[in-house]
RNA sequence: CGACCGGAUCGGGCGAUCGCGCGGUAUGUUGCCGAAAGGUAUUACCGUGAGGAAAGUCCGGGCUUCAAAGGGCAGGAUAACGGAUAACGUCCGCCGAGGGUGACCUCCGGGAAAGUGCAACAGAAAUAAACCGCCGUCCAUAUCGGGCGGUAAGGAUGGAAACGCGAGGUAAGAGCUCACGAGUUCCUAUGGUAACAUAGGUCCGCUGUAAACCCUAUCCGAAGCAACACCGUAUGUGGGAUCCGUGUUCGCACGGCUGUCUGCCCGGCAGAGCUCACAGGUGGCACGCAGUUUUCUGCGGAGCGUUACGGAGACGUCACGCAAAGAUAGAUGAUCGCCACGACAGAACCCGGCUUACAGAUCAGGUCGCAUU
C-alpha cells in the first residue's frame, strides 16, 4: 500500500492542535480521524479507507543531506510497523523527527513507531 | 631514496532480502475523483535513477515573454598588451612588481599633467611654509633682548615637508649652477604583432587618495521556468471598464483617460457590454526535429568522451562512439553480512565559468638534494 503525503498546511496545524500525541525516542507522533477518508476511500480503487502521513523534519537537525535521510528513514519504519501490525484505516498521521534520529535505523523507528501505535489505539482489531 | 612543485582522475565496494520515482511490455477495470480540463488502478517482468562541487547564486549565454528592441537620459560592469570563445568579470600567452636555490608561486593594472573634494592627530607650515636655528640690518643695552628683512643647510612633527649625494657659489643659503645617480614628458635607434625592454637625447621639478566625486574607452533593453504556452474557467476572491470632449453619414473616428513597453522621457501598442489576474490541469521537463511505428533511420546542434591533425597554449578541424534522473511535502532508499571505515554534501529549465566546503586513493609529469654508474 502506498503512501499518501498530507499536502494541506492546515491539517498539520489540525493534528497538532487536536490530534493525540504519543513521545518516542525518536519521534513524536500525533493522530486524528480524517474527516475526507471516506471519500478518499471512493477514489482509490481498492475501495479501502486509507491513512494521510506527514512527516516533519525541521532544519534544525541539519543539511538537506541528513533530512532527507531522517525522511527516508522514518517512510521505512512506518511501511514495516504497518506490515508487521495492521494500523487502522482513516486517519491522519503527523510523524515529527526527534534530534537523535540522525543517528537510529529503521528497525529502532519500526520499535518507536509499533508502540505507539499501541499506546494511540491504532491498532486494527 | 628523501623533500617539494603544479596537474589529471576517482571519491566506498560486493552479496542477500524488502521498498520508491520514471519509461516500456504483458495483465486488467470501464469503475472512481473532478464543474470541466484532466487524473487514477492490480500483478509480473525488463530498463533506468544525484554531485564534483548538485552548494553560494557571483558572472556569461541559450530559452521564454514583454508589439519590435529604435533613440536619449539615468544606472551598472570592466580596465597594461596580444589571443581563445557562442559569450564572459572566464581561460591561455605575455608585460610590470615581489618571493623562492629551483619546479613554481603571490600581487597590482586607464587618467591625479582637465576640474572639485578630502588628508584625523601631531606639526610653524599639508600644496603651501619661517617655530627653533643660521645670516644681514636697525633699536636698546654692562649683559639678556626686541623690530624688520633674507634663508628650506640643520632641529623638531608626520605615512608624506619641495629628488639623493658631492662640489661650486653665498652675508647665510637654495637645482641657483655643475658632475654622478633615481624619476616624469616627449623624440630617435634596436628587438618585439603589442604592452614593454635596452641605449642615446630632450624637457621638467609635479605629495597621496579615483574601493571620493569625476573624466576617458568598451560593453549592457527588462524580467525570469513561481518565466511562458495551451486546456478549462462552474464557483470564489481581487482589480479594471461600461467615462468625458470634439466631429458624425449615429456605424463610429480622433483626442483625453486608463493600462502597458517592469527606472524615466521621446516614440509607440492596447482598451469598452464585458474584461484582466489569482486559485485547477497539461506541457515547459530531460537532446531537438522529420520520417517510420520500433524502442529504428536520417538531419541538426556553442552537448559529452576518445583518437588523429594544426597550434607555444587556451582552443580549433576531422573521424568514431555515447547521451531515457526528471521529482512536485519533492523518488534515487532501508536492513543484514564481509571488506574498507576518515570527508564535504542532495538535481528542480539547460549549458560555460568563478567562488566556497572537502577524508582519502590512484595516475603520469617536473624541481632540488643525496647516493650509485
Amino acid at each position: 500500500m502506498k503512501l499518501r503525503a498530507i499536502t494541506e498546511n492546515h491539517l498539520y496545524s489540525k493534528a497538532y492542535a487536536r490530534g493525540k500525541k504519543f513521545v518516542g525516542r525518536f519521534v513524536v507522533v500525533y493522530t486524528l480521524p480524517d474527516y475526507a477518508a471516506s471519500k478518499l476511500a471512493k477514489a482509490n480503487p481498492e475501495k479501502e479507507k486509507i491513512n494521510r502521513v506527514g512527516i516533519t523534519v525541521t532544519k534544525k537537525l541539519g543539511s538537506a543531506v541528513i533530512r532527507n535521510r531522517a525522511k527516508r528513514v522514518i517512510r521505512e519504519g512506518y511501511r514495516l510497523s504497518d506490515k508487521s501490525a495492521k494500523i487502522r484505516r482513516g486517519f491522519l498521521i503527523v510523524i515529527v523527527a526527534r534530534g537523535n534520529i540522525v543517528k537510529a535505523k529503521s528497525t529502532d523507528i519500526e520499535r518507536d513507531l509499533t508502540l505507539a501505535f499501541k499506546k494511540l489505539g491504532m491498532n486494527a482489531l
